[in-house]
DNA sequence: TAGATTGTTAATCGATTAACAATC
DNA sequence: TAGATTGTTAATCGATTAACAATC
């Protein structure tokens, strides 16, 4: 359904499309050519009609696009109207900052329980979540119908987590440890590697003083 | 110096490759060619060989890559040997599992002080920081020869605080609020857009519930 | 020396941009 | 209707892959 084969260069500007549409309605403006929207999202024109081409003609020729229609359209299409039941893995720092994000609540998905391998946060209570023991992922995740993990554990122990939430019915995880997972092609990861994005940074501030 | 134009994709790769060959020298593993590596971290050789030959003649022929020297000259290119000072804005959960995070040591990032605008979390300790009023943001940071802005606050203040951090000293910033700052073009922004990932993981799980 | 593997040029592939007929 | 702007095809650009001579 839907899918003609969506290059990842595509899918990673729907966010941002959504974003700025979500910004031009909270300010009450209801069009928006492509020509506009260029100048503020800093995308050509041409891509932007070519990437919303991918998914539907939802402009009109002489009018542009209507933003509450396009902005309501991109959320069906990044699936943001459908319910996932995630897990989080690893109540660290991190852990713990994501357990109290919001964003979560936009994307559908939805924290069902948080796990540690730690004796000592076992029992303890982040917001409404009391730590559960890590050797319970299986039962719990193949017992609550969990679609997706979230990974904040350090990347040793990753893979085994990661093997063990798969075998259990686990489809997506968001992967915040410094390893590429290995799983069936069937699962869905995405990575968020701070490593890489500060490495990244520290190049072109590198390449940014030598320029002097 | 150095630079003869490299593309993002080139650079997005280099802290890859560095992470490959730090497990590869953790292991014992003296010489790689481009074919092994090729096969452990998925990229083809051919791709391997064009990569690190934007930035000097690495391997030998008939031998292929010394991993050690390999890893420290890609450490070299990514800026890893450089000292940076950082200041980091914004003590909320994100903020402080950044303040915890060990990644800033190998890259040569030191914080050097939070801030936050919260009047309740002014004095507070993380780790060995006492939290600091962003009032005092602009004075801290050009009397402390500041490089570097680590950003973890909502969207509302975010571009009024890059605006302060940047006329004050700041050239570079590693942006976790969910917003396109504007700055001048010689500031380098890293943005690291948690949203952005999380919509991701959603269209591809929806497109893959619809496979079936 | 013979075999292996690089460095580098050429070919291919895919993504972006330009152009314009269709149409609101 | 005339003007504006889309949807879509064609042209361009850039990145990846293939090929192979150079060389260790």
């Amino acid at each position: 359904m839907g899918n003609k084969n969506i290059s990842m260069a595509v899918i990673r500007r729907l966010p941002k499309y959504y974003r700025y549409l979500a910004d031009l309605l909270s300010r009450d403006i209801q069009r928006i050519s492509s020509k506009e929207l260029s100048e503020i999202i800093g995308f050509t024109a041409s891509q932007i009609r070519q990437d919303l081409n991918n998914f539907g003609g939802f402009g009109q020729q002489g009018y542009g696009y209507n933003v509450e229609a396009l902005h309501r359209e991109i959320g069906k299409i990044l699936g943001l109207d459908r319910k996932y039941r995630a897990v989080l893995v690893g109540a660290g720092n991190l852990g713990q900052a994501l357990t109290n994000y919001s964003g979560f609540k936009n994307a559908g998905f939805n924290i069902e329980a948080v796990f540690d391998a730690n004796p000592k946060m076992i029992g303890l209570k982040i917001r409404d979540y009391e730590i559960m023991d890590s050797d319970n992922i299986e039962s719990f995740v193949s017992n609550n119908d969990i679609d997706i993990a979230i990974l904040c554990i350090p990347k040793n122990g990753a893979q085994a987590v990661a093997d063990k939430l798969v075998s259990s019915g686990v489809r997506g995880i968001w992967n915040f440890a410094p390893i590429d997972l290995e799983v069936p092609s069937e699962v869905i990861v995405e990575n968020v590697n701070l490593t890489e994005s500060l490495f990244t940074l520290s190049y072109l501030m590198k390449e940014s003083d030598d320029q002097l």
